[in-house]
DNA sequence: TTTTTAGCTTGACTAGAATCAAGTTTATGT
DNA sequence: ACATAAACTTGATTCTAGTCAAGCTAAAAA
C-alpha cells in the first residue's frame, strides 16, 4: 500500500485511538484494491481471509438461502464490513459484491487478530466498532419485524433526507431494485408503495424524490430514534 | 456481593482472561439480584446504567412500536444481554423482562466503561461477546428474512434437540406463546405449523415434544451452519 | 438513428401469516 | 372438588407481500 493512501484510510472510525505507527504497520500489510462493479467480495461460508473497508463506492452485503436472498445492508465509503467473522477467525455469515466501482482496504485477518491481541486501543476501536454494528443490525431486525414494507420505505425517505441536509428533495444513491432490496420487499412491491405515497405528496421521477410534506410522511413512518436514529 | 456469589459468576466468558483482581473489583461493585416472574428488568430507550448477566432463570428480550411487540431473543444461564448498550454509553434498543424467577447480574455501567477503558484482557473479552453477539443478531435476521415460520419452527426444534443431546424428545423450556414471540409469529400460527408437522412425525403433547423422524424433519428444515450452528 | 436490453410499472393471482371469534384444554386458586 | 382464569386450538376471514405476466420507459449498443 502507498503512503498516498494510507493518510487516506488512517483517519478511519476503526482506528480511532491507536498508535500512528501501528496503523501504519497494520495497512502496510493490507491492499487497497479497486473492484468493478458486480464482483463479489467475499462469500458467506468462506474462512474470513481480510477486514474489508469500503475507501470508495458501494457494497452490498447479502446472505442466500436455498433459492432465496436477501440484503443485509448497503455500505459506502468510509464503513467496514465483516468485522466479527474476522476477529473470532470464523467464517463469513453473509457474502458481499461491489454495487458499483470501488475501492476496497482489504486488512489480512491474522494481522488485524495479531494487534488485536497485542494493541489496547485498537482492542478498543474494534470493540466499538462492534457493538455499533451489533446495534445497527439489532436496528434493521426490529425494522423489519415491527414494521410495514410502506413504512420501511416512509422511514427510509425520511432518513435519506436528513442525511442530505432535509433539502426535501435528492436521488437515489442506487436503482430502486437494490433500494427494494435494501428495505426488504420484492421490486414490484417498491413501485406500488410509490404510488401509494402519492397522497402524502411524495413525487416519483425517476431517481429524483420529492418530499412535499415532510410531516404528512411522518404521520405515515412513525419514526421512533430506538430504530431511526443513526446517533443512538 | 457476596464471596460465594463471586465465585459463581467469575467464570463466566465475559470474564475470560481478565485479572482475577479486576474481576472481584468489578464484582464488588455490581449486585446479585432476585427478581420475580414478569418483571420489566429494561425498557428501551432509558440510558444504559446496568450490565446484565442472566445467572438463574429466563430473560426475554423485546422491543414495542406504536401497537406492536417483538421478541428478539430470550436468554438463560451464562448468558449476558444489553452489553453494547453499556460500552457505548447510549440508550437501551430493547426493553427486557424476566420470564420465570430470576437472579440478574448488575454490573454498574460506569464501572464497565471503567474497566473496558483500564483492563485489555476486559476490552478483548467485550469485544469477542460482542463480535458473537452481532454474529447471533445476522443469524436471527437471516433466519426471519430467509424462511418461513414453518421453516423456522422446524429449524427450532431441531436446534433445541441438539442443545439437549439429541434425545428426540424434548419438553418445551418455555410456554408456547413465548416460543411463538420467539420465532416471530403468532400462537395461533404456531398451533396450525404444530398441526402440519404431525406428516414429519413430530408429537406435541402439551410441552412435551417428540421428534421421531428427524431426516424427514431435516429436510423440511434445510438447516445451515451460516444461520444454525452456534459454534460458527 | 434504430435496435436492443435492462429497469421499472401495472394488473391479476396466490400464498403466508395476522386477526377475530369461538371453543377446548389445562392450570390455578379458593 | 369446584370455580375461575389462562393457555392453547381450530375455523373463518382479511391483509400484506410475493409471484407471474405483460407492457412501458429509458438508457446503452449497433
Amino acid at each position: 500500500m502507498r503512503d498516498e493512501e494510507i493518510g487516506e484510510v488512517r483517519r478511519l472510525p476503526l482506528f480511532a485511538g491507536v498508535d500512528p505507527g501501528r496503523i501504519e504497520a497494520l495497512l502496510r500489510a493490507s491492499f487497497l484494491q479497486r473492484f468493478p462493479a458486480h464482483v463479489e467480495l467475499a462469500r458467506e461460508g468462506d474462512q474470513a481471509d481480510f477486514l474489508h473497508v469500503v475507501v470508495d463506492g458501494q457494497v452490498e452485503v447479502f446472505s442466500a438461502y436455498c433459492d432465496r436472498e436477501t440484503t443485509v445492508s448497503v455500505i459506502g465509503a468510509g464503513n467496514s464490513f465483516i468485522v466479527a467473522a474476522v476477529v473470532l477467525d470464523r467464517v463469513y455469515l453473509k457474502s458481499a459484491r461491489s454495487l458499483t466501482t470501488s475501492r476496497i482496504l482489504m486488512i489480512p485477518a491474522e494481522a488485524v487478530r495479531r494487534y488485536f491481541a497485542e494493541d489496547p486501543a485498537f482492542a478498543r476501536a474494534l470493540a466499538l466498532e462492534l457493538a455499533l454494528a451489533y446495534r445497527g443490525v439489532v436496528k434493521e431486525l426490529k425494522n423489519q419485524k415491527l414494521r410495514s414494507s410502506l413504512e420501511r420505505l416512509a422511514n427510509w425517505l425520511l432518513s435519506h433526507d436528513t442525511e442530505t441536509v432535509s433539502r426535501g428533495r435528492f436521488a437515489l444513491p442506487f436503482e430502486k431494485r437494490t433500494l427494494a432490496a435494501r428495505l426488504g420487499m420484492a421490486p414490484e412491491v417498491l413501485s406500488r408503495s410509490f404510488a401509494s405515497l402519492v397522497p402524502y405528496k411524495v413525487i416519483v421521477k425517476g431517481p429524483e424524490i420529492q418530499i412535499r410534506d415532510v410531516e404528512a410522511l411522518r404521520g405515515l413512518a412513525k419514526p421512533t430514534p430506538t430504530i431511526d436514529d443513526p446517533a443512538i
